[in-house]
DNA sequence: GATGAATGAGTCTTCATTCAT
DNA sequence: AATGAATGAAGACTCATTCAT
């Protein structure tokens, strides 16, 4: 087993061997965001990740432990990069709502982890501990960082004061209503928006600080 | 009940004949929407309406068939008497659209219809016919709803002046999201909001009417 | 479900159900005896019973379930019928042994109880809840019913005196041997014995006897 | 221990790779016995012995070989020598008997032999050659030894005259009887014999030494 | 019309066996 | 020789659908 012993393993079978989860959990992300977890068939997971069935269980004991695994990996604890970022923010509290919302949509928005939020959302009741999980580590962190945003804003005088956590539920809907129709309607009919994502969000980001603005011009 | 005790055609059995789609149809929504398409059976359908799981394919002739009978039947078109509500509400546009998401919490967060949204946002990449008929027969004429109030208050003076077809997410977003969450994360955790429904669509409100009017105070 | 709302199930119908468990349990008997347990597939039960793989479900949840099944049904107590048989018997003690082998030959080697036994010893390190079930339920009361014949014998003064507890193994082991043989080299090579089984029995019912007798001639 | 510290061949490793198969068969003959052929993982065989699953093929080409080979090699020929103790035993045939019983309690009984003998019951429906196998090379050799013995008791006037060929199983029964308690119900419940293994066999000795004997006392 | 017993295609999971390293 | 990652055939079990009654 130690390198003393037998020679280090041939570096590309090692490669493959250690690219297996991650190759397997990137091909059941997008299977279970896309067809849901009940429809998806291990068979093509193992597929779409160019190995046989058999493999898949080498890696996951099981399709449930799949999909916890998908939803775990997909969350490196981004908030605290997120915190800091906030944190050492030098400009007005609007702009760092601009910010946060380009951030958040090509971070998240356009990456797995927005399927994941989708998957959470279909699996969830079936699935309570996927619930519990991701409700501790991804929504209340989320809710932190958001309710930071407001707080700056209004200590600063930006803002008119509300309640806070409220507050959050302004910022947080556009973003979670866009991930959903992304995944959903938006993969039928990728129009049926109406409008460019662009245009989606400078309008919502428009009208939401307008709203929560202090002193309307 | 049997047949050689009560006449052919006894009242209750008539009455229980024609009311069996229904009742299949709201035993199937209430399971689709809590625990997917894929993870319902038929047979559980048939038990929560109290039938046998032959009975039920008496009544749809597939699994598939009364998905989409759910989808259906649930979306009496209730469009057109909301429009004529639209066009006779003599207040302000502001006040319209208050009336609107109080009559909407009411009429579909609260109702099978918001399930119905649920289950199609879960659901619609695996069965595309069902996309396109909640595009056409619930979404877009949703859109056009909500795109003559806002219409209504631009003439009228009362909200600035916006690109309607944007705006109109503005209105759907809040509505959409709480029923995502109603459905999914709020089954489980009933407080994960944070707030109470009220609050939620009091805050949206107060924000989006903020944001919309046309000379801010 | 009662009789004044549907009329009784149809006899054909009904008494193919009703028959189904038994069958079952016969064809899962032979195989599960002749094969052993993993290596019986429940597709060939299904198959030997006449059914599908499916229907077997619908009366057993699963192999590990049919398996104890196969042991519990297979031992309607009869130890009261011959506990009853064994006080009422009115000859000598060693009439009484050589009546019980006869009995014992007659409706235990030679029916399914055998094969169980066979079962039970291949099985029950796999399955201790057989091994606990069959001790308690078979074993013990079998061990109970030698041990007063003994008595009896020795009371009589027809046998002489021995630890009963392990003269209940004089009796018990030929039988164990013979079923064990019958179910493992017998199957094979009938004539491996090397004798008949009557001659079998009598040689070790003769021994037996000659040596438990008080008074030997 | 790695190839560029020790030369190649070294000492060592010859050994290690001589003693592979005895190693596997030892690990294979007690899974075998212990959880039945179909139970047992080659994983786990190789495991027990310290190799890895594709080192086991190396050596032995399928489980099924391994299995025979199991049977095979246990057997190594103790009949010729067991043949030539007993030509040379000098005292009384009954003290021939009470020694074969000690002999054969210490070298079978108490031995993997006996785990054989078990699992050749339970699998050689499966697998004839199996039964092939062991009646030619065990039970038949074992059967002309326990024959002989009877007929020196026999011929020397210390037995009653009897059919030999049916005596044999008045040895045999009592310690195959032994054996697959040993390996069935003696795993679960060590004292569900009720007596230790020496009275059992003390017991069973005595009677069958009484029943045999030619001048009663 | 209603039933529910029966079916068998389909799914997850296991494991003997192979083979590149 | 040894390894253990990979395979895929096979098995337990599910469930939508059928159909005799």
């Amino acid at each position: 087993m130690s390198a003393d012993i037998s020679p280090p393993d041939s570096p590309r079978r090692t490669r493959r061997k250690e690219a297996r989860p991650a190759e397997l959990l990137e091909a059941a992300t997008c299977l279970f965001v896309e067809k849901g977890y009940a429809a998806t068939r291990v068979e093509e997971v193992a597929a779409r990740a160019n190995v046989s069935k058999g493999t898949l269980f080498l890696y996951y004991p099981s399709k449930e432990a799949l999909l916890k695994a998908v939803v775990r990996e997909n969350i490196a604890g981004r908030f605290v990069e997120w915190s800091n970022e906030l944190r050492d923010f030098a400009g007005s509290t609007p702009d760092l709502v601009r910010y946060a919302f380009a951030v958040w949509v090509e971070r998240i928005a356009h990456t797995h982890a927005g399927g994941i939020y989708k998957l959470m959302t279909s699996e969830c009741c079936n699935f309570p501990e996927l619930a519990t999980f991701y409700l501790e580590e991804v929504i209340k962190p989320g809710h932190d960082l958001v309710r930071r945003i407001l707080q700056r804003g209004i200590e600063r005088g930006e803002f008119r004061p509300i309640d806070v956590n409220a507050g959050i539920h302004l910022i947080m809907t556009p973003m979670f209503s866009y991930i959903q129709w992304r995944h959903s309607m938006g993969v039928c009919y990728p129009d049926s928006l109406g409008i460019s994502a662009q245009a989606y969000f400078d309008m919502h980001l428009d009208n939401l600080l307008r709203g929560l603005a202090a002193h309307p011009q």
